[in-house]
DNA sequence: CTGAAAGCGCTTACAG
DNA sequence: CTGAAAGCGCTTACAG
């Protein structure tokens, strides 16, 4: 049990002390805002290392009424989306030396985000990243001052000025569009629920069945914890003869809704094509090897906060806010063998 | 894009004055730190209210030495335990209106180390929590002061005075034993790095099979990323007619295993039982359904910060610290269709 | 029970 | 270039 540190850590009046300066001096050597006299400086720089002093962020916090920060604004917590978006922003923060929080808003309590959000402003992090998968993120947006550096991640196109959104869309039709090019007459889809944003896998499904001029299928809806629901729907689809192909909401439904049409004699790919989303890690073990589409949620957070990074330094620097814009984080399909044309 | 929340937040002064009392009343009030008049607290409350008055944390910090928040290192972001064991802690922060942060470390720069502790240090969290999963958890130990409320989840029985440990080595230890009480006559098992934690799911699987005085076999290593690895080892020992059993490391290990197995011809469970670990949501979806042992991270999250905020307000209410203790989250076996007796 | 004052550790006009 | 002083928004002895 190795706890050494010693307790009272040095502030910037020790550092002040033991350089023969002023408190005042330290913190323009610490920050960059007023050259100060090269000797000094190195006394100054001895002095920090020596004592080993750490600035406070808090101290820095309250004098600058913004601490060097970044607060997340998520819902669903435990998802693979969230988590790697979040892997993506603190990396981004890390590198800036910027602390990293995440508050978690419910879907289910919403009218708790109110207080929720103001408590992680109260931390008066220098920007905050909202993730605008739902209905909770988009009501975390009504709290947030007009002044305060946001970035945007998801939601719809245009909701904010700083926004990165995937290509869920892009992606639900470029898989639709894939199964088509295979010769399928239309493609089935089987949903998990999704956010309020119309930037959806399910959206670009439709958007390709339409331009093609294919039947547009009812949604089959599934829940998201329940595989069990999925390979119900797979039983259903697999006692219709006209359906040859499907597009499952992810990776997890794809492989539950293929054991459904298995247990009503459907083979797959040969007699139904299945394709899945997000291609976790499992998705080249399953048999038949899962053709599914992957995004980039590290990228994404990365960027977020490089997006929010600039705005605050803009801000600091008393500039005019960076020209708003959208960036989208491309996804790419990863074609397996779980589809081919129809036999 | 509604974004309404007014600039210039009020302050406790404000809330002072409107209420006609002196602003030490008003933090008095707020925190319950000495009686105040009825009529005042009245007062009190409704100028809250009316301003929509939210206490400055930064500066509550700042005066208290102290943030209501608990800072969590770890390592390793995106993988399952962590990610399941921060939602955890956030969710009992969340609890407590605690800002949750967490700041993650690299195994591959343990220099850095020092300093990203010292960084979050820098924010005073009123407690921290250290994932001890691998060696940077370790070192991160060293620098955090004797006297700051901290707990260790993970890591030897002994290493914190509060520690939050998983059945990670009773999970392989019951995992063993299973495939043994089904006739195997030894346990191959196939594990992915771990940390230098003794309680490991490799070291229960060692006590069991010694125990039972079976034969312990060459530990076979894989990569934790590439699941090749794993198909390759499942190769390997589909060609040795004497393996009748293989524990992998985890579920994702265990399929790619058993995709290997198969290649050889060897057919699962009827030839050799393969279990996982994790449990993850595609395990009972697999064919044959996976045999797996379930972890509880989450608790393991709660109990974390349940633990952590007794050491915060025994510390703040200048009491003696709680009893120190260690708390083991236990998990349990899920038993599906991958193993079953040798044929 | 309550107010005036000092202090937490920084930053930043204001002078010089 | 640099120091003394005031201020950021709270909390808490110290008096009363």
């Amino acid at each position: 049990m190795p706890r050494n540190a010693r307790r009272s850590t040095p502030v910037i009046k020790d550092v002040a002390k033991l350089a023969g300066v002023s408190a005042a001096t330290v913190s323009r050597y610490l920050n960059g805002t007023a050259n100060v006299n090269e000797e000094k400086s190195e006394r100054i720089a001895q002095a920090i290392k020596l004592l080993g002093y750490k600035p406070s962020i808090v101290a820095r916090a309250l004098a600058n009424r913004e601490m060097d920060s970044v607060m997340v604004f998520a819902t669903d917590s435990g998802s693979f989306s969230t988590n790697m978006t979040n892997v993506g922003v603190e990396r981004g923060a890390q590198s800036k030396s910027y602390l990293f929080g995440v508050t978690t808003l419910s879907e289910h309590r919403l009218g708790d985000v109110r207080q929720m959000v103001q408590m992680a402003l109260g931390a008066n992090p220098a920007g905050v990243i909202v993730y605008e998968y739902d209905r909770a993120g988009a009501e975390a947006l009504r709290y947030i001052p007009d002044d305060m550096p946001l970035v945007i991640v998801g939601g719809n196109v245009g909701e904010g000025a700083y926004q990165v959104i995937n290509s869920e869309r892009e992606g639900g039709r470029a898989m639709t569009e894939y199964l088509l090019g295979l010769g399928h007459r239309t493609v089935y889809h089987v949903a998990r629920s999704e956010g309020p944003s119309d930037n959806t896998r399910t959206n670009g499904w439709r958007d390709a069945l339409t331009e093609a001029g294919a039947p547009v299928p009812e949604i089959l809806h599934v829940s998201a914890t329940d595989l069990e629901e999925s390979v119900e729907v797979g039983r259903v689809l697999g006692r219709r003869s006209d359906v040859t192909a499907v597009f499952a909401g992810n990776d997890e439904t794809a492989i539950a809704v293929i054991n459904g049409l298995r247990e009503e004699g459907r083979r797959v790919p040969e007699d139904v094509s299945v394709a899945g989303f997000e291609d976790r890690q499992f998705a080249p073990m399953w048999k038949p090897a899962l053709t599914s589409y992957r995004q980039n949620f590290i990228e994404m957070g990365e960027r977020a906060f490089a997006m929010l990074y600039e705005q605050i330094q803009a801000r600091r620097a008393g500039e005019r806010p960076p020209q708003s814009r959208l960036e989208t984080v491309q996804g790419r399909m990863v074609v397996r063998d779980s589809a081919c044309a129809p036999r």
